[in-house]
DNA sequence: GCTTGACCTTCCAGCTACTGGAAGCCCTAT
DNA sequence: ATAGGGCTTCCAGTAGCTGGAAGGTCAAGC
């Protein structure tokens, strides 16, 4: 952060947390983790943020609603900062997250139908037999 | 746990583990958190399992595997023990899980698309315009 | 008899990404 | 003067483990 704005317009962390999306409380653990730079402050110690700031921050805010992590997200932002960054090093952190995604969503599937079939099999009635439960006891791992 | 057989065989943590399929140490944290209750001890204080811990280990294992949730696992588990229990309340459970898992899964798939569509446009080489950096610094929320 | 090594014990810290709450300061309006 | 809303810091907790340190226990080998 800290964009040495020397004359625009600054904006509390209230504002800046509507505008970008997020909570303020999560704009101060950021920066705490260090992923953005400590926030320039007012003579009264409140923390100040630039319209730079606040795309930064949006930035991150829509990065981590496509499900990035605090890490790709920093490699994310030290691109997005260099002017001479090549496509090609974002296009594969997009690409790697794709397949990441691809992984977890054929995993959560494959868990899905695994516990549909079985709620299937299940009458679920008032009786005590449970198909449910015996696949969970069953020694066949 | 303390499933108090007061003859049959016993083994340690280790074997325990490796015939539950999950390491010692959460075993040691589940037992910690109160998810199974404090295991026998032999005399020189090491934890001991008997067929039917491990039977219930196997059981919370494979739930895990299922991605039900330690609390979800609580409440399976003493449907589990309760020999009474109507298999309607485990089918609920069940059924449950699988809507959750759907809109999990409808919920990455919808970010997987968007990555991929902005990958897409990306021609990713050696130039610095880059539709995914552009996309996510974009104003439109 | 002593050492090595595999096993076990406890406790403490850290991971991801926040979120909630307490205690207290700043500023404006009434 | 006081009430409120926003800001500050710090501490703790969430889920579900995992890693590591420091040390006890036991069987086998030399």
């Amino acid at each position: 952060m800290s964009g040495r704005a020397h004359c625009g317009r600054l904006v509390r962390i209230g504002e800046a947390a509507s505008r970008s999306g997020m909570a303020p409380k999560t704009i101060r653990f950021y920066e705490e983790i260090g992923l953005i730079g400590p926030a320039q402050r007012l003579a009264n110690r409140y923390r100040a943020y630039s319209e730079k700031d606040v795309h930064t921050l949006r930035f991150i805010h829509r990065a981590r609603s496509l499900g990035f992590t605090l890490n790709d997200i920093r490699a994310l932002l030290s691109l997005y900062h260099d002017r001479q960054r090549a496509s090609r090093e974002v296009k594969r952190l997009a690409i790697g997250h794709v397949q990441a995604l691809d992984r977890k969503i054929a995993e959560l599937t494959a868990i899905r139908n695994s516990i549909a079939d079985l709620a299937r099999q299940c009458h679920g009635d008032e009786r005590p037999e449970c198909p449910i439960l015996d696949e969970l006891e069953a020694a066949t791992h």
